[in-house]
DNA sequence: TGCCTAATAGTACGAGCGTTCGATTAATTC
DNA sequence: GAATTAATCGAACGCTCGTACTATTAGGCA
């Protein structure tokens, strides 16, 4: 899980250990809630130690991110990849999603705070993560219309809104049981996610 | 729209209109975004003069959430709750909340950037802002409630089901107009209301 | 072991933060 | 207009921030 090994050199090692802290750190307080001296407390370092591992602030941010997207492609990404295409594939990303976020609610997902943080700034961080959002919303629209062409989900459905209203549910989850601290919300993310596939893979009365 | 009068003392006005400055600078940087020294620069005030007029720097922030949450209920609840009771007036809501997040695309929802703040702080703050979102949902579940009792929904709907999928569809609005700036977002949180409304308004082939 | 380089510590700087306090100006009341 | 109170300013405090420098320690290799 954490990336460092015995072959390494100390500096490598500790810079790793520090991107492990820092994470953690961020997946509560934000990525811009990360700060050096901060992060020199919880490592027994000092700040200028920590410092020296990355060329600035916004650097250590953005390898953060990095590391994040990282764990969020081993958890849910990948093991996603290895089901059969179509809606196999579509219903293990969102239920691998919904576990993912189910555990972050005691920490927090950089995806959906970081959004909310980044919404009206500029510059690399940003850029960084719409990226990796556009990565993952990507991965979720080539699914549906992977889903549609193998006649998983009905032809004219729109992929966008399929991954759209997937997106709104795992916010929802995030919101109410994360902020609001609401149980049963994981059950009212499956059933929303199950009325959306239902709705989309049959023939209703009328059809769009 | 702004609550001065000519009839208030000096003081009570340039404190509404620090209040109407601060909440204008809240919706984009966020609640612990405020700054006084920030707000002193864009009254062309001194720190002091600005910090005179609340106790502390949370008072602040408090009196910034009331604000917020007056708008919201001056253009999302009151104008909902003159519709008749039952689905009128939950697609009321949804529609008047839509419209309100559209206009706030280029400012920010204080309650859905708050959420992301305060998910994992406590004090006042968050309390204030748990209240205000416990209110809203309240009422929209409320609604709900309505609309199945008057036959608008199926009596089985769980109303914290509908709830629940009406804040996502809202929360992925946000997140895809206002962080990605994704067109078509507006029309894709309509489409999915009606559908949830759709699905639940009548019978399908095996009910839950 | 000794050397060279990599890793860490220590200190300092300038800026911004919320807040306090006393002085000063402006508005309100008599 | 004078007296009184409300509103604002200006300077200072202690704190934390990111970053830059130099000094010191430890690791890796001959």
């Amino acid at each position: 899980m954490n990336m460092t090994s015995k072959f390494m050199r100390k500096g490598e090692l500790t810079r790793a250990a520090i991107l492990d802290v820092a994470l953690d750190a961020a997946s509560r307080d934000g990525i811009e809630g990360l700060t050096i001296g901060l992060l020199a407390d919880k490592m027994n370092m000092s700040k200028s130690g920590v410092f020296a591992h990355f060329g600035s602030r916004e650097d250590l941010q953005i390898e953060v991110l990095k590391l994040y997207h990282h764990h969020f492609e081993q958890e849910v990404f990948y093991p996603s990849m290895k089901e059969e295409r179509g809606l196999p594939r579509l219903q293990s990303m969102f239920a691998l999603w919904v576990k993912r976020v189910t555990v972050e609610i005691a920490s927090g997902c950089i995806y959906i705070s970081g959004a909310a943080e980044y919404d009206d700034r500029q510059g690399p961080i940003r850029d960084e993560l719409v990226g990796m959002i556009h990565a993952w919303q990507g991965a979720l629209r080539r699914a549906t219309t992977q889903a549609i062409q193998l006649g998983h989900l009905r032809p004219e459905v729109d992929p966008e809104q399929i991954v759209y209203e997937m997106y709104g549910l795992i916010l929802a989850l995030h919101h109410d049981a994360r902020f609001l601290r609401k149980p049963g919300s994981v059950d009212r993310a499956e059933i929303g996610f199950e009325r959306l596939i239902e709705n989309y893979s049959r023939q209703t009365a009328e059809q769009v």
